[in-house]
DNA sequence: ACAGGCTATTTAACGACGGTAAGGTAGGTG
DNA sequence: CACCTACCTTACCGTCGTTAAATAGCCTGT
């Protein structure tokens, strides 16, 4: 994955610490015209967070880490973004870029599941990203979507109230979705998700119906079948106006 | 609000450095009757967590201000609780304890509207609670809820998949309205509401849909009326199965 | 009355974090 | 050559969550 590059060392404080063993002069770089770290941006920063919250999770993601993945000091990071808040913010919305806006066809339904579909896909190739959005999604990867989205509904006859409605509706059903099923994926290894079942079914006199359900049991519903058949319902509803 | 009680400062470090210049008799409790410090417990400082959430918001809930609430360092908080995040996980349990469960009626889907609205009201009563939901929510008043939900749903004739879907499918609207509408009333002073908006207005060419049709503009539609409408659409197709 | 043990709390401290201030260094420009 | 600006480093601050050890209050058996 990385490749040593002559004259780079991995780390910084290293190449500066060698003061009287320099290395053997073909390990060194030419002394002018050698190749230099590439600057520091606000693109590779970002795409670093992502990298390093995919790895280690929201609360992995250190501005010392995430400046050690890129050869650099952490101060140096704050040239560049004001506070980490800023880092996760445009980390959220950069993995809604990664969300494909489809070419709007005859069939704005359709549209809408393929959107809404991609969209829950993001979010739970990166679990982190349900638990950051308690904070205000205003990004152009976001509005864009949000954009698409709205304009399916208009094409389908919404408007007024109803349009109103029924984009929050979905927006809402969407997110909701994602941040729960992202949860229980990320907090729950087998032996959790086996106890908080069985925590329900011991106190079956307590929660008889979702014991009689299977509620919190894996095997009995698939939650991608869930989620499309609740989306259907939603854009069912939509449709008749 | 806090009246003084003879024998108990408020703070307990400065009862112990006043070697030397003892207080006045009169101020001195008696010394061998004296009523103590109530002794700490989970249920005081859960409490306590909710009152400074409410007051300074997630980030503002620190062991050490929680423990100054109480009147006992931080690490005293440490014998009754393992973690911050307990703190976190019991506080956000404690508030939907909050949510009074109706007695089941003959109307199953008003029963439905009651719970979800004021579920929606206590997160909206405590904006940085839906901030939290990204941690697995188990405790006994959310399941206790969610049965009630789901045996609304059982009486209203739901069963199997359809059953399944609408649960979700009610629960995660109500997660994610909650989450958007507090995450917007808690971040947005003023300025950056219209900010957000202007920048809707500003971009027009790129979000037309959005422009036309408000979005972001808070005289537009009422909160409450979005979210009640949409709770009638899922309803909708909840009963008609 | 008193020793001893359990419970609840304090004192002290560690390591890591987000962030700031000041200084340095390279590259371009006069 | 000097100088400016953009970018990065060194050194450091205050706060956080958390642990370990010492300590105070209370109950119990004798």
């Amino acid at each position: 994955m990385t490749t040593v590059e002559p004259g780079m060392s991995t780390s910084p404080s290293m190449a500066r610490q060698d003061n009287g063993t320099a290395p053997p002069v073909w390990l060194r770089a030419a002394p002018s015209r050698a190749r230099r770290k590439p600057p520091l941006s606000i693109e590779r920063i970002v795409d670093a967070a992502v990298i390093v919250l995919d790895e280690l999770g929201a609360e992995g993601l250190t501005m010392r880490c995430l400046a050690q993945r890129l050869d650099v000091t952490a101060t140096a990071l704050y040239w560049h973004v004001r506070t980490k808040d800023d880092v996760l913010d445009l980390a959220v919305d950069r993995i809604f870029g990664d969300v494909p806006v489809p070419d709007a066809s005859d069939n704005w339904p359709e549209d809408i599941r393929v959107l809404a579909r991609a969209w829950r896909g993001a979010m739970l190739d990166h679990p982190w990203a349900p638990g950051l959005v308690g904070r205000p999604m205003l990004g152009p990867n976001v509005l864009a979507r949000t954009e698409f989205l709205q304009s399916a509904l208009v094409r389908g006859g919404c408007s007024g109230l109803h349009l109103a409605v029924t984009t929050r509706l979905l927006a809402n059903y969407v997110i909701g979705a994602s941040l729960t099923e992202a949860t229980w994926r990320r907090t729950a290894e087998p032996e959790t998700r086996a106890a908080a079942r069985a925590h329900i079914v011991a106190h079956a006199d307590a929660y008889p119906t979702l014991d009689a359900s299977g509620h919190l049991d894996d095997t009995q519903w698939d939650d991608d079948l869930l989620f499309e058949e609740g989306l259907n319902g939603i854009l069912r509803t939509a449709a008749r106006r």
